[in-house]
DNA sequence: TCGTAACCGAGACGGTACGTCTCGTCTTGGA
DNA sequence: TCCAAGACGAGACGTACCGTCTCGGTTACGA
């Protein structure tokens, strides 16, 4: 998780607790909610937990790796849902990211530690594997499930197809993201079913003129 | 430009010095490229650009509001490169959206004052006037061009064909804004000539496949 | 005073408060009466005072040196009684200086300080020139008035007349402070009228027995 | 000795190792060298004694507690000399003292539990116990040496002399340790044999002319 | 011989104060 | 009226110790 692994065995000294873990982060994101990011204080998450300030440091360095770890538990909500179609299969996820993205503490959060991340090296690795390589199971799913229908051609066999079909899983997730993030946070429109439709009837033709 | 219009005529006393905006604006940016947005003070700039605190809360009532004018004319920078053909012209726009997004003045403050805009909506409406609207005109010569050039059909007359046009230029910015931006950003992988070429040609099938 | 002399003309920028110098040394009085050397924090005299934190350690480094010049002011109180005759004003002396340190802030502050002050060179000369070289005026005056009234014999000439006298004036501070502390503060019994006669009675009759 | 009498025999459990004891107050010495008493942490003496926290806190209730201990052994080095006359084996004995408060360890501990004792009665008795009464000793030991070889008269019979007799034991131990103690903390000059000449000088022609 | 009670190390824990930093406002004096 | 310099009240920062607690493990007595 955060600090270490930990050996659960033989580690001298008084075990941390697990609770506070928990306090700690539900306090987070119950703070950011309430006072968003830039109001956001660790004497505060700390006074919200009920616990001493010495405790969060103990845990986590500074308030970006803190956040990461409080919101990359959100981004797991996130599923594939399975409407019969790709096209439906993709508006749902865009749907269900949006509905993420519009939640307080998510959107205030999010956009803060990536712009944290872009001075800081460790936190942009900590926020790709809390956050961002974890939701990459979403568009593969996707792709196999297609596959599956027949919706989608099998993987291209040998080593240039694989290298290629890993480089288009990327720009999938880029262009998604990306669009959903971009509409939300900057362009401060809605992300709703019509969108979703246009959006993703806009990718998958894309998707089919990109291969041949 | 920031805190008012402020006649040129009449305005008794002593008026602003204009060398000290742009010293601020420059300071501001040079100590963005130093320090990261997190680390930006007002001191700092102050110090930078010789000036008194004093006087930059005269102009600007806070950070992020001088940031986005600091950044705001660095985006003025693009323009839409006539190389004969749809898909060059949007490659030729994306690889220097790629360019200035990864200046680091640029991606440590866009990222930071959006996430500050979440919980600012004065915020919000500042960085859409100063900055994203401004660029919407790219998607709109981009268009026209095309329309000259015959690689795409004139506008639908009526006010639904309008409406319909408005709403795709808001699609294709959101997604074009947001792949680079995400890519650059949160996937922390170069925007180079080879990812441009397989983007734009996505899009640009994508938009075929749009319309019918 | 204690941090510069800092020229009352020509320095730029606002000049500091003297009612807040005021203020933070009143304060740090009250709260050595109530709380004590050990319980006293930079914190809770800037709260008494009215004053930020950052106000008192603009003007002191450390609790040591504000208190130190929060106490000095107290010893100047000290005067040299004109009773008629040297037993008498010196034993009003003792009187007085025994007075002094049964207060509570002069006496946790004053053995505070010069604790500290054993590992810190700077504090001690603070100490010194605050505080102890500015009450060797009591037995100067002391000694010069007795020599007026013919109690001592006039001061012999030439220069090692001269030293051995500046010799006996110390080895006579040290006697008579170091003693009233000591009863006060370690043998804990009080200093009253008896106890500085019987202190006194011994003082003169070895100064008697010292010269010849 | 510290926290209780513990019968040695029949307390259940493991008994407390006595070479932790020493380990512990060798520490303490060790550390007010290297720091002073303001540097000293309970952490920082379990540390170097290679001794949990805990272990120190089982044994004594506070840092100031802990200093008296250590220290007071170091009293117990002083001894009167017998150099054959009074003024010698008092000269002698005074050396020793200003010896002993040269010490870093002594100088800084002593003054800061006397300050801590000012406002707080349980270790000023803890002080007097440990520390200064086993030292009046010394001044008794003196007398009836002194009375031994008719330096002196003998104690006056009856209870008012008895009382006399004890009361002037308290005023000699108060100047003698007193004076020590200011000429080298506050005064910071030495103790050389110069002045322990002087002083005794003082101090004996002072009790002469005191009992007539 | 075996329990049991107190010992011991390590370190987590809730607190408190530290001294520093930045904020945004204010008060000077000079231009 | 503007400007630079810098004092000011406010409050968060991250650190250091405090004294207490919970661990797992050790040591010595006495039943």
């Amino acid at each position: 998780m955060h600090q270490s692994a930990r050996s659960p065995k033989g580690r001298p000294g008084r075990p941390r607790s697990v609770e506070t873990d928990h306090a700690i982060l539900d306090a987070t994101r119950a703070a950011l909610v309430d006072v968003g990011w830039g109001g956001l204080t660790m004497g505060e998450v700390a006074a919200r937990a009920g616990v001493a300030k010495t405790t969060l440091y103990r845990r986590w360095a500074n308030k970006s790796e803190l956040v990461v770890d409080a919101v990359a538990v959100l981004f797991d909500e996130l599923e594939l849902p399975d409407r019969g179609c790709l096209q439906s299969d993709i508006e749902g996820v865009v749907l269900q990211f949006g509905a993420l993205l519009a939640r307080p503490e998510t959107k205030t959060a999010l956009m803060a530690v990536v712009a944290e991340s872009t001075t800081d090296d460790a936190l942009r690795e900590r926020i790709r594997s809390a956050i961002v390589d974890r939701q990459k199971r979403l568009v593969l799913l996707g792709r196999s499930r297609a596959q599956a229908r027949g919706e989608l051609p099998p993987d291209a066999g040998g080593p240039e197809g694989e290298e290629a079909a890993e480089c288009t899983v990327g720009l999938i997730f880029d262009v998604i993201a990306g669009a959903v993030v971009h509409r939300l946070l900057v362009s401060a429109e809605p992300v709703d079913a019509d969108w979703a439709r246009q959006f993703t009837t806009l990718l998958l033709a894309g998707l089919a003129g990109l291969k041949p």
